[in-house]
DNA sequence: CAAGTAGTTTAGAACGATTTTAAAGTAAAA
DNA sequence: TTTTACTTTAAAATCGTTCTAAACTACTTG
């Protein structure tokens, strides 16, 4: 399936500007980014775009499921082209983040689901720091 | 231990704004908080402060391990007064944090830590949305 | 206790990420 | 086509947080 098709069929028309930004971020790599990364890169490949507009799409990537965005307390957010359910290290001193494959990670208990809501998604953080 | 020793053990000077905020936050009980929330319980305890110093002394607390920082893509900071290592459901939708003691989560297996890295904490989160 | 000094508080300015605005542009529907 | 709804844009606005530099205060040392 191309670009064009995953948009539509995600109900996103498909404009040039989101082109792209699919043709960049839905490559099959995996990759953490932010909003100004991607900037760089719509611009390092010859295009340009408001930040506004990069904003405004990967709000609509996001909520399409087109990519993620991870759970971080950084000021800046950051996005995952790894929609797969999967786990992640954090060097809280860089900020530097680690895709965990799902099958590396097995949780033997699960805490009961409070009333009336459901399992959405499990994710796994491990804080790592540099030895000395 | 009162609130005074517990500051002086931590290295930190037990001013009279550090001790207002001690009073409040270690009181044995847990709870989720902004610095915006944090400012209003300082109100409407008849005091008042600069939220420079509120930002100042959480960052403080946080960084000898008085309180704790949630890892969360929320754009506002979320602390959390429970120190010990536990987890969250996170209701996506609200914000919405609660807690989930250690002992309800066992991990069978975990990945390797990268190396030159040690683990410093593993945080388990669970999404949650409201059944329809 | 007195005086020094190092750390702390403050209001307000500054900052950086993100969102809003409102006008111009574009894709799809009729 | 023409219309309609959605999208993009630059610039302004917003919001959480940090910085600045001056006033203040806790602790140290004499």
């Amino acid at each position: 399936m191309n670009n064009k098709e995953k948009l539509r069929k995600a109900g996103l028309r498909p404009t040039k500007q989101r082109m792209i930004i699919a043709d960049i971020l839905l490559d099959g790599i995996n990759r953490h980014f932010t909003a100004e990364n991607l900037q760089n890169e719509i611009n390092s490949s010859g295009n340009s775009m408001s930040i506004a507009t990069i904003y405004n799409c990967l709000k609509k990537f996001r909520n399409c499921g087109l990519i993620k965005q991870v759970e971080s307390s950084k000021d800046t957010a950051i996005f995952d082209t790894n929609i797969n359910q999967h786990h992640h290290f954090l060097d809280e001193e860089t900020g530097e983040l680690i895709d965990i494959e799902n099958d590396e990670v097995n949780l033997r208990k699960l805490p009961k689901i409070p009333q009336g809501y459901l399992n959405n998604g499990v994710e796994v953080l491990i804080k790592i720091k540099k030895k000395i």
